[in-house]
DNA sequence: TTCTCATTTTAGAATTGTTCTAATCCATTG
DNA sequence: CAATGGATTAGAACAATTCTAAAATGAGAA
């Protein structure tokens, strides 16, 4: 249906999403949803969209990256993964999952969650809840 | 042995150790040192230290906080901790240990290793080798 | 001691990533 | 269409960190 969908109208796809999410369908939100969800699950930072963005001939201001970045975050069509201090990175992979983390390229990779498990985990400090546990897998080239 | 030493000669505690790690021990490593691990284990940002040493009446430059936190890092006195993007936090403690965030406040509580087992791992993907694992639990209070 | 020199510290400028501002633009609705 | 509230934007502002190059100082030699 997602198929047939897209093949008739190009832009329904994103359009539909945005709109589900509840944002107006514009000219920038959709540009940056098709570069963002209508190829496989990424990790960007702002620049790097931005630089997208002007490679695919998409007029976006570095503001309006950041807006949209965090709105699509906030409503749960991505997330934002904290890697290194100064940057972030934003993953449109939803699923619970976790990642390595390529030091010297600075390129994240997921690890499905089935792949790994955490457990015996300790209970949240008194007073709180936990709101989402990352497992980070530094790895560096075997050559550095 | 660290304790009569410690009586007999207040700062000869700091001073073998940065002495051990290749740094002469200069005024303002000595004191940074001391505000470091002469307490509990810590975590800090460099801002926080600053302020500390200000509060000590340690004339250090904030230059010389980030100097001395990176060389003290480098060489395995300390460890460099990544949970926000924008701020890094440098922790004394150099033991194989995990993290709760407290979202609301920015702290971070030390999980010991043993209270945490991140199992199945997948192997480190070709050519790289593990050099971390960091579990970071976030967490934000019941009342947010 | 004093001298010497490499190491360290420092103030302030520069850089980087991100957020803010307030003017303009545009998607939606009637 | 016209009205209007939300969205976008350029550029300024900001916060954390790094850089620079000049001044200070620790440590060993004389
Ligand atoms: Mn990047
Ligand atoms: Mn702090
Ligand atoms: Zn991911
Ligand atoms: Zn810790």
């Amino acid at each position: 249906m997602a198929e047939t969908t897209r093949r008739n109208h190009p832009y329904s796809g994103v359009i539909a999403k945005l709109k589900q999410a509840g944002l107006r369908p514009t000219r920038q939100r959709i540009a940056l949803a098709k570069l963002l969800f209508e190829n496989e699950d990424r990790h960007v930072s702002a620049e790097d969209l931005h630089e997208e963005a002007r490679a695919a001939s998409v007029s976006v201001s570095l503001a309006t990256i950041y807006n949209t970045l965090h709105q699509f975050s906030e409503l749960g069509l991505m997330r934002e993964v904290v890697v290194e201090a100064g940057r972030s990175y934003f993953d449109t992979n939803t699923d619970d999952h976790h990642h390595f983390f390529h030091e010297h390229s600075g390129q994240l990779e997921d690890i499905p969650s089935d792949q790994i498990n955490v457990a015996e985990m300790p209970s949240a400090p008194p007073g709180t809840s936990v709101s989402r546990v990352d497992v980070i897998v530094r790895v560096s080239g075997s050559a550095d």
